[in-house]
RNA sequence: GGGGGCGUAGCUCAGUUGGUUAGAGCGCCGGCCUGUCAAGCCGGAGGUCACGGGUUCGAGUCCCGCCGCUCCCGCCA
């Protein structure tokens, strides 16, 4: 870390280093002036370090320090030496040392910043995104890029190691009107044509199998015009990977040694070697998810049959018109207090529920809502299947599945937090395997492919693939994490004829597949090996390694939810001649200028 | 596109049923101080109550609109 302005960084010096001339560059963290002795801690993203200035070494030098402002950039030489007994600071790893001022530089001032660059700092996420670059100062947001780093590094090195090989693919493509939303760019040289930023390398990858590069690897870019989550930004990074001659365990054996090294050193506890595997079936029914946090015990219980016998009309009516009732079980939540209850109905409405049905039985017997209707037999005998018992607090969703179990599973994190019985200490890791490959599109009265067009269904339903789509499972898995989807992939469609089904079974005809994949597929023709692959995204997987709840924490410079950058303000509009340059004519009344 | 939360000093927030001159902590500026490390003590400055309308004798407070940040639904092959 040695440089022309430097000896060592503002983390490096020790009681070793005690009597050594050094030179330190860094920002003023604090400045304490006691009047005739002055200290300042230096900072830089390594460290801090204490300078002290004495007014009876050198007078005219405390003067200069006194002039100091948090923030400014200086440098500073002089003699490191000890602190005096009850001096030391053992909160600090240079806290046993100070470095007495013989020289002070200013390199840069700064004006006062709109926050103090320290953990401490209460600044709204509006703020921090506008002065991101003071935000990254702040020791805790350095630390999450370092440790960014350290995790793609050591992706990087396990993949190389079992011989991956890294190969960038274009940024500039062509637009695939499927899936997600493309952002576009214009062509200058061809007006009127477009580009499309890729919203994965999908279909380069599986050319470079074609290609014979039988294990590829990249740290990818990807960008989708979708609204952003907590977790979900429009630019985002994946390890994109790919290999052919390989099956779904080959893809298990990958990534699970990496994701174990990777929990054991930032989570501090050992995977389950193999992973929990789950069939996407068990997953909806038990947890009303595909990706389910299998941190959280609560599940949810199928009582339909139960139900339907209850003579209640909400529920049977619901069973009767070919839907489900479930149960959500919270052990020991006859105790909560109400609001807590309507709390989660408002929850429940607010995700497509017309109303949360519940009951709790305390020590007085059933109360709530549904009390009178499970009193007798038939409510006993739904209780008992919900494995309901005295103490416990019990949710019910009646309606068509797919309704119940999002807003039972969407339920299921705050009654767990709720009810304290998440460990958060804990990494919960599984594979989620056996999707459908397509699913019914009611509005567009066709079918859609739940992962992508390429992926392959299991060999065997090659032979039902237009007799029975929806029964059709595919080859395709989820890594999922904590609740989130860590990471997906599948084996692939490798055969062109094949390949032809499947798009003819997504309603194109072979003319449109021609004019969209057409160079895609016919590329499947010469020689394509079987091959498949995983993409883990990056911004999620490092915030789940860290702790955090948002990958707005994570990564250097992210957008808002609006999509918007506050630091330079984009998107913006474009001058007139950019605009004629690139043969663009905006027909949307211009947007206010930020 | 829809629903929820938030917006008052540089920052984080308080502000009663609508009522006099809008407050606190931190920060900032000045002074004092020779072992501080969230330094301390004394003094001072600092407000488009996001923005635009409306109701009212009177609006930070009530109503409508709008902008921004945020969480969720839709969306995310």
């Amino acid at each position: 870390m040695r440089s022309a302005l430097r000896t060592h960084t503002c983390g490096a010096l020790r009681r070793a280093d005690v009597g050594s001339r050094v030179s330190l560059c860094g920002w003023v963290a604090s400045r304490r002036d006691q009047g005739g002795v002055a200290f300042v801690d230096l900072r830089d993203r390594h460290g801090v370090t204490q300078v002290t200035f004495s007014g009876d070494r050198d007078a005219s030098l405390l003067e200069k320090a006194s002039a100091l402002r948090p923030e400014w950039c200086v440098r500073v030489t002089g003699v490191v030496g000890p602190r005096p007994a009850g001096a030391v600071n053992a909160t600090l790893p240079t806290g046993e040392v100070e470095v007495g001022a013989e020289a002070l530089e200013v390199l840069s001032e700064c004006p006062v910043p709109p926050f103090w660059p320290t953990d401490r700092t209460e600044a709204g996420l509006d703020l921090r995104l506008e002065y991101r670059f003071i935000d990254l100062r702040r020791p805790k947001m350095t630390r999450t890029l370092v440790e960014r780093a350290q995790i793609v590094s050591t992706v990087r090195r396990h993949l190389e190691a079992q011989g991956f090989l890294e190969v960038e693919t274009p940024l500039l493509t062509r637009s695939t009107p499927e899936g997600s939303r493309d952002f576009v760019v214009p062509s200058r040289l061809h007006p009127g044509s477009f580009y499309a930023l890729p919203q994965s390398p999908q279909l380069f990858k599986q050319l470079l199998m074609v290609s014979g590069f039988d294990r590829y690897y990249q740290i990818a870019r990807c960008l989708r015009d979708e609204d952003s989550r907590a977790d979900r930004q429009p630019e985002f990074s994946q390890v994109d990977i790919e290999g052919s001659f390989l099956a779904e365990e080959d893809v298990y054996g990958l990534i699970e040694p990496l994701l174990r090294t990777l929990v054991q050193r930032y989570r501090g506890h050992d995977l389950p070697d193999p992973l929990p595997r789950m069939r996407y079936d068990e997953a909806m029914a038990r947890f009303g998810s595909d990706k389910p946090d299998l941190r959280n015990p609560l599940e949810l219980v199928d009582v339909s049959r139960e139900a339907a016998a209850l003579g209640f009309r909400v529920f049977s009516d619901a069973v009767a018109a070919g839907g489900v009732v479930n149960a959500l079980r919270l052990p020991g939540g006859a105790a909560l207090p109400r609001k807590d209850v309507d709390g989660w109905e408002a929850e429940a409405k607010a995700v497509g529920a017309k109303g949360l049905a519940w009951a709790k039985w305390g020590a007085e017997g059933l109360a709530g809502p549904l009390a009178k209707v499970l009193a007798g037999d038939p409510g006993r005998a739904l209780l008992a299947a919900a494995g309901v018992r005295e103490g416990d607090l019990v949710l019910f969703g009646a309606g068509p599945f797919a309704l119940v179990k999002k807003v039972l599973g969407h339920l299921r994190k705050p009654c767990g937090e709720r009810l304290g019985v998440v460990d958060r200490n804990r990494t919960a890791a599984l594979w989620v395997t056996d999707f459908p490959l397509v699913e019914w599109n009611e509005d567009e009265k066709r079918w859609d492919a739940c992962h992508h067009p390429f992926t392959s269904p299991r060999e065997e339903d090659w032979a039902v693939l237009e007799q029975d789509p929806g029964a059709v499972r595919a080859r395709a898995y989820d890594l999922v994490v904590d609740g989130y989807e860590a990471g997906g992939g599948s084996i692939r469609i490798h055969r062109p004829d094949r390949q032809q089904r499947m798009f003819s079974l997504l309603g194109m005809s072979p003319d449109d597949v021609q004019r969209r994949f057409g160079w895609f597929v016919d590329a499947l023709r010469f020689g394509a090996p079987p091959h498949g692959g995983i993409a883990l995204g990056v911004d999620r997987l490092v915030m789940l390694l860290l702790g955090e709840e948002a990958i707005q924490e994570v990564i250097a410079f992210p957008k808002t939810a609006q999509a918007r950058c506050l630091l330079t303000r984009a998107p913006a509009p474009l001058d007139e001649k950019q605009l004629r340059d690139a043969s663009i004519a905006v027909v949307a009344p211009p947007p206010k200028q930020g």
